[in-house]
This record gives C-alpha cells, structure tokens and sequence, in this order.
DNA sequence: CGTTAACTCCATACGGAGTTAACGGTGCAGTATT
C-alpha cells in the first residue's frame, strides 16, 4: 500500500496531517497470525482485531480504499475525517470502533430514513457488533425514554439520531451519562452545505461534542472539496485531526455537457438525451431538476413518449415518495425525475446515467448526483444540459444573508433582558415570540451571533450576551460581515460550477482539480476536445508546456493583493483558479495576473 | 437571477403590449386536526 502524507490547505486545522490513497486499489485482509503482535504492541494489537472483525464479523476479503487507515485512527483514539467514495464501506468504520472502543457510539445521521436503514443493517450483526437503536419524532416519548435508558445500562451499543435531537437538553444529558466512545457525523458535508441556514443544529455540533467531554470523533463523507474539508474540522471542534482521503475519480463515469442558448431547445434536448439513452437500452437512469415543477413536466413528456417515469420532490405525498422509491430500486422504472430530494441513502448500482436539466448549486452537489451512476463499476454517463440562465435560480439561493437590522433586534433583545437582570438568558421560544420570526433563521441569526463572539448558548439552549463582548449594534455588523462572506463563498461555487459547464478542457481534471486532486493527464472519457482527439496537437502541446512553466503550480499558496491569502487549484493555459480563504473560489486571467503583479507566493 | 402568472392600460376592442409581484430546494420536530 502506497501512502503520501502532505500538507492540507485546511487553515483551521494547522497540525492536520492528510493521508491520500490511490483510487480503485484494495488492500487485502491478511491473515491475522501471532508474529503479527511480536511485542504486545498496541498498534498492532488493533491491527490484529481489526482485520478479526473485518474477516469474521463483516465478512471482508479485501479493504477498500482508505478504510483500514480510518479504523486503525479511530480505534487509536483520535479524531478522523474520513472523505471515502460512496460504497467504501463507511458504515464498518464505526462498526469495528463499536465493538473495539469502550463505551457506545452515538451516529448523527441527516435523515430519519437513513437511520433506519443503518440500525436494520446493523441488526444483521448483532450477536456480534451490539445491537442498535435510533432516535427521533416517529418513536414515542416513552420509546425515546427507553432508547437512553438502554445506551445508558449497555444494552444498546449505536445510537442513530439527527442534530435536532442534540438540541434537546435531556437528551445531551442522556447521552452523557452513557459515557459514548465515539462520536460519528455521517454524511458530515451537510455541516457545510446545510448548516448555515437550513438546519442550523448541525453547527452546533462542535458544541455538543464538547458536552459530551469529547469523544473520539469520526466525520464521514464521500464528497468534501478542500474548504468544505476545513469547515467540518472546525465546526464540530475536532482536535489533532487524522484526515483520510481515498482518491475519488469514478473513471466509469462518462462527463459530459450538452449546451444550448433557448429555454425551449434546453428541453428538448433534455428529453432527447434521456430517449436516446433509453433506447440504446442504456438505463434505468435519473434525471435532475432544479424545481418540483421541472420534475412533474419531465416526468410527463418522457411517460408521454411510453417510458416507465415518475417526478420525486419534497412535495409529494410521503407515502408517494416512498412507492417511488421502492419502484426505483425493484427495476420497475426507466427513470426517476427528481429534486435534490431524491438521493441521499438510495443505492442502485447499476443506475446507468445521471442528466442534469438544470446546473446544481456546486460541485459538491453535482459530483454527488452523478456519483449515483455506476456503483457497480461498468460504465455510466453524466450529462449537464446547461443553458447559462439556469445558473440564476442557484444564485438566488446562494443569496440571502440576513439584514443588520435583523440581527440588531436579535442581539438587542439578548443584551437588554441581561441589562434587566434576567439571569437565566433568553429562551429561543421567548425570542420567536418576540420577533415573529421561524425558528430556523432564528436559530441561523444564533449561530452568526455566536460565531462573532456576542451571544453564547447555555447547555439548556438559552441565549446570554457574552461579557465584555461586542455591543448589538457592533455584532450585528460583524455577524452579517460574516454571512456576508458564506454568501462569496456559496456563490463563488456557483461559479465553479459554470466554470465546469464551460471549461473546453478535461472535464475531469477540472473536477478533481476541484476537490483538490490533480489528474496528470486529460481523462480520455469526457467530451472535451482534449479527450475527444479533436484538438489539434500543438494546442494539447501548447496547454501542457503552460502547465508545466506557470508561475503559480497547482497547491502554490498565495496572496492576492486584494482578495487576500489563497491556494492555486487548478491551472489552465490562459488562467488559474484560485480559492480564497475569504472570498472563495476565483478565475484569474493568467495575463492580467502577470502584467499588474496581483499574485505572489506564500512561504 | 430569471420565469411566469396576474394585472393594467388603451382603444382600428371576441385582446395585445407592457408592467409588476410572486416564486423557486433540501428535513427535522412539535403541535393541531382528523
């Protein structure tokens, strides 16, 4: 096994150390023997019980990539962000912790769905791995008693819950009391991706870990782009972090985009490419749209042209969503048309392609929903059918930071209950009665407030001032610098994406590029000119000595006189990419770059 | 940001052109209602 240690560009996590694996490569489970633990040495020690219970309980011939290296960090103890390739086996890495670490395991997991489905499939293993239990709405208050009270007695070894479950005193005190050896964010991206405003309680993890005494804590995801990377370190607090990273290019998947100018022909095409794909009897597939009426007018044209096709989004009838699903995965469809509702915890292998009829909202996103595609390793497609206008609806998302006026009432309120001698702070229920305003963007306000230092949240959710914090007026002005700047941020992804719509490039340099992986040589499986053969060779000739004598390589840090510190992420011949740590992700002409002296490199 | 449904205005009136306002995605939990 070949394994390279470099520096992260992970700033909040200074002593990181990043272990990148080779893609595709498995590592055999050796057979554990005495010379194996020569000394009693207690590394070995746990390799020995690892590969045990991988080979008898799970019944592993081979470790997938970057797998052992996470369990042997977690079993030692240390905090583990574990960025690995959907069916990498995420789930075993917390099964080995659960029956060699002592003390339960509590698995924050996004979806109520998927936690049932990891407790059944933990059921399968009991006898041997501990039994396990979830946590949330659809149990009884009495069950959710009984759940704690088993985490607590040993009975229950995992406990499944979502983060608004941990907003719920009792239930950290609970927790607590059980003494958890271990502490795992499933699909830990959503601590980006949806922590700032839609489900705020996934910032406050790092809060609740801290209640917990720290366990050991293991973030998993399969997609995390460096910045996304740097955010789970710091939001859930990790200390020492191990990051692992399994080389995640999917070959199998074909990368292409179909562009068009008029909304009409967009459509079409849309259709056209899903028919074409069908009637070559390449499917089942899915189909993207950004709107739940996008999905339903899909939906109908392809059923109207004697495919087998139902529309998927929030708004349907759950009983709906779940027949679809089950459809889905019986073969009973050749293709589900979907919101980005449709996803998370659904494994159909042989799904065949993933079309887009409209961009996603950033790479993450995009790359997610197409590596939906050919899990089972034989070719699949990808296409984007990209029309630039549809970029306006991810830009209108990407938007909406609060109002300062908005956060001054919030902050406001805070301090002048403290002024009034109020002691136990403010109760988050008090202050939506008092704004009229939802608890999520309340809970959002919160978290921009805390994060600035001029509110904290107490262990039963009450919100104080911070002593000898900012004044209302000066933290409503520092918290909405702050989602002032997630907004760059979130839009300079947006922009990412148009820049992998319209790159004439090696579509899958530019995405690993993204993700912070460089790919040596063009792909040869997407359709730009480079890998299509139709560029000529002096122009491949002429990209490649411009890579190769920039001034700025690929990982170069660097200070822009404007924009402040960043890292270079990908290098064309004409232009760089750079991320920043404060404005996110920009397109630099290479020229301009040159001539006006914008760029120098860090030490 | 871009699309579209709803509205207003004018008047070669079985309605067309132009303006404006509303809307768009992900899920948890808890509460009210059948």
């Amino acid at each position: 096994m070949s394994l390279s240690v470099r520096k992260d560009v992970c700033r909040a996590a200074p002593g990181a150390s990043l272990s990148i694996m080779a893609t595709g490569q498995r590592e055999p489970v050796p057979t554990a023997s005495p010379k194996d633990n020569p000394a009693g040495n207690s590394a070995s020690v746990r390799t020995r019980r690892i590969r045990e219970f991988a080979r008898d309980v799970l019944g592993y011939d081979e470790f997938r990539p970057g797998q052992e290296a996470a369990m042997q960090a977690v079993v030692a103890g240390r905090d583990t962000l574990a960025v690995l390739p959907s069916g990498a086996g995420k789930t075993a890495v917390y099964q080995v912790a659960g029956q060699l670490l002592d003390g339960p395991v509590v698995v924050v997991s996004p979806l109520i769905a998927l936690q049932h489905d990891q407790v059944e499939r933990l059921a399968e293993i009991e006898d041997r791995a501990g039994r396990a239990a979830q946590l949330n709405s659809t149990l009884s208050a009495a069950e959710q008693r009984e759940v704690l009270e088993s985490l607590q007695d040993g009975t229950v070894r995992f406990v499944f819950l979502a983060p608004e479950q941990l907003a719920k005193p009792e239930v950290v005190d609970a927790i607590a009391e059980a003494k958890p050896a271990l502490f795992v964010v499933d699909e830990a991206h959503c601590v980006s991706a949806w922590g700032h405003d839609f489900r705020p309680e996934y910032l406050r993890l790092g809060a609740v870990i801290e209640q917990l005494g720290h366990p050991t804590v293991l973030a998993l995801t399969a997609t995390a782009a460096p910045p996304v990377r740097a955010e789970i370190l710091e939001r859930l607090e990790m200390r020492d972090p191990q990051v692992v990273v399994a080389g995640f290019d999917r070959p199998e998947i074909r990368l292409e985009v179909d562009h068009y100018a008029d909304a009409h022909g967009k459509d079409q095409g849309v259709l056209d490419r899903v028919l074409g794909e069908i009637g070559e009897g390449r499917g089942p597939g899915i189909v993207y749209s950004a709107t739940r009426k996008g999905t339903e007018e899909i939906a109908e044209h392809l059923t109207d042209r004697g495919l087998l096709v139902r529309a998927y989004h929030a708004g349907l009838r759950k009983a709906e969503r779940e027949d679809t699903q089950r459809a889905w995965m019986d073969d009973e469809l050749d293709v589900v048309v979907a919101t980005t509702a449709f996803g998370m915890g659904i494994d159909k292998p042989d799904t065949r392609f993933v079309i887009h009829a409209e961009p996603a909202d950033s790479l993450d996103s995009y790359y997610q929903e197409i590596g939906r595609a050919g899990r089972d390793g034989e070719p699949a497609l990808a296409v984007l059918v990209y029309r630039q206008e549809d970029l306006g609806l991810r830009r209108f998302f990407a938007a909406g930071a609060p109002g300062e006026e908005e956060l001054q009432q919030v902050a406001g309120l805070i301090a002048a209950a403290a002024a009034a001698g109020i002691e136990d702070g403010v109760d988050v229920k008090d202050l939506r009665e008092e704004t009229g305003r939802g608890a999520t963007p309340l809970a959002r306000d919160l978290n921009l407030l805390e994060h600035v230092s001029a509110v904290v949240l107490d262990e039963d959710g009450s919100a104080h001032p911070v002593q000898d914090g900012p004044g209302p007026m000066e933290a409503a002005a520092a918290a909405r610098d702050l989602a002032e700047q997630h907004e760059k941020v979130d839009q300079s992804r947006v922009e990412m994406m148009r820049g992998y719509a319209e790159t004439t490039e090696c579509r899958r340099q530019f995405l690993l590029g993204y993700f912070g992986e460089q790919l040596d040589e063009p792909c040869g499986n997407c359709d730009s000119d480079t890998c299509t053969g139709t560029g000529t060779a002096e122009e491949r000739a002429a990209a490649a000595e411009a890579r190769a004598h920039t001034p700025f390589p690929v990982e170069t840090a660097v200070e822009h006189s404007e924009w402040g510190p960043g890292v270079v992420m990908r290098v064309e011949d004409d232009r760089l990419v750079v991320l920043f740590e404060e404005v996110g992700y920009k397109t630099l002409g290479l020229a301009a770059v040159t001539e006006n002296d914008l760029l120098r490199a860090r030490a």
